[in-house]
DNA sequence: GTCTATATGCGGATAGAC
DNA sequence: GTCTATCCGCATATAGAC
């Protein structure tokens, strides 16, 4: 608040190490980000990490939790909304879909340039097969999982378990390539579409809830003999 | 040919060398396994990897071109086959989606735990940021590619280039998933399906293929305004 | 809070004996 | 073709001055 007369910035040093880190770690990965490069990256110091964070694992902790915990919250809270409004009927398939898909696509808009490198993180998370990365990442999304499979089997009660349990890997499948390479060059280049120079967040969205509450929603045959 | 009494196991190095970099690279990513861990998994020595391969890029090169070149290859054979049948009409979306995900998915069966392994690491194939494993994987993919988003054009004209493009996204991202972990344990204790102990590719394959015709065959709405 | 300097270990790669 | 021994650089992490 009252001017200090500070020597340098201070305190920012931690959110520059998390900006930083929050880029390095969606272009390269984990393990292929190391914290020299995040540290020079963010004009700082290499032992600022471990005073700041503790830990390489830690930092990565705090690069996921400051912004996918508000985007799970807000994934909860519109699917409260919408088993309120349903009254004693469940959610359509779409309006569950739409709560699970929209709140990591808005944040591209609401934060610019940042939600747009979180974004590619969060997705690349899923496919993380780094232990420490997943020790980090399960836990923060094991709540959304749990209410919303329990969405989508009161939005198809005919659905078997094995049926919902492999779609439910296709919907976390598209969403998380999406996120993870919606806007990179290469994947535009090698599908050789001039399409999308910026890819639009409303056109991503509303083309994977299409997508997926169809998938969602069509029975699967029953193998009585599926030749190949 | 003739027994030339060689004193131990000669040339299979270089396959136990493969086996072990398909496993270990599929469990923990490329980044994450060192030559070190692959050559004494495989029982070799450290340098037999640089006489054999050459590198550790090219190792990895190895161990793709050896299962996916033949997989690739008989997608576009399929695909071919489907479009001769076709005549002058054009194969279904459901014919050339199957024709992109059965390869894959029949390797488990063909080749038993090895393909299991290789299909894993297919799958992370999709997602890894790290340049080098990219520079080796996407050659491998790119012919496909062209030949598929062609199909999937011819079999919805009306689909647009942008939503084509996206949908693209979404097969892909729906697959590389369920190949990298379908068979993991911790999803299914997510989940807390206890259903699929042991994955049944055939019960894969016609999860995704339904799931994906209809996703693909899906308009998507136009976004006159969409708020949110 | 921020810096320099350093401990300690693992990574890929190579030379050269056998 | 396979081995041992080693080069050399980069990784995370920490100690301690300022």
């Amino acid at each position: 608040m009252t001017a200090e007369a500070v020597p340098a910035r201070s305190g920012d040093t931690k959110d520059r190490i998390l900006d930083s880190a929050e880029k390095l770690f969606a272009d390269a990965g984990f393990d292929g980000t190391s914290l020299r490069a995040i540290t020079s990256h963010a004009g700082a110091n290499l032992a600022a990490v471990h005073y700041h964070f503790g830990s390489k694992e830690a930092l990565l902790q705090a690069v996921l939790a400051r912004r996918l915990a508000p985007i799970n919250r807000r994934r909860i809270e519109l699917l409260d909304r919408l088993e309120q409004d349903a009254g004693p009927g469940a959610p359509s398939m779409t309006q569950v879909i739409g709560a699970f898909l929209e709140p990591p696509l808005s944040e591209i808009r609401r934060l610019g340039p940042s939600g747009e490198q979180f974004v590619r993180l969060a997705g690349r998370a899923h496919s993380e097969p780094n232990p420490q990365v997943r020790a980090v990442f399960l836990p923060l999304f094991q709540d959304v999982v749990t209410r919303f499979v329990a969405a989508f089997r009161r939005a198809r009660p005919e659905m078997g378990d094995g049926e919902l349990h492999w779609k439910f890997h296709f919907l976390v499948g598209a969403m998380s390539h999406l996120l993870s390479w919606g806007g990179h060059q290469e994947c535009a280049v090698m599908l050789n579409s001039d399409a999308p120079a910026v890819a639009d967040p409303d056109e991503m969205l509303r083309a994977m809830v299409a997508f997926c509450t169809a998938g969602m929603s069509a029975p699967t045959p029953e193998g009585g003999r599926a030749g190949r």
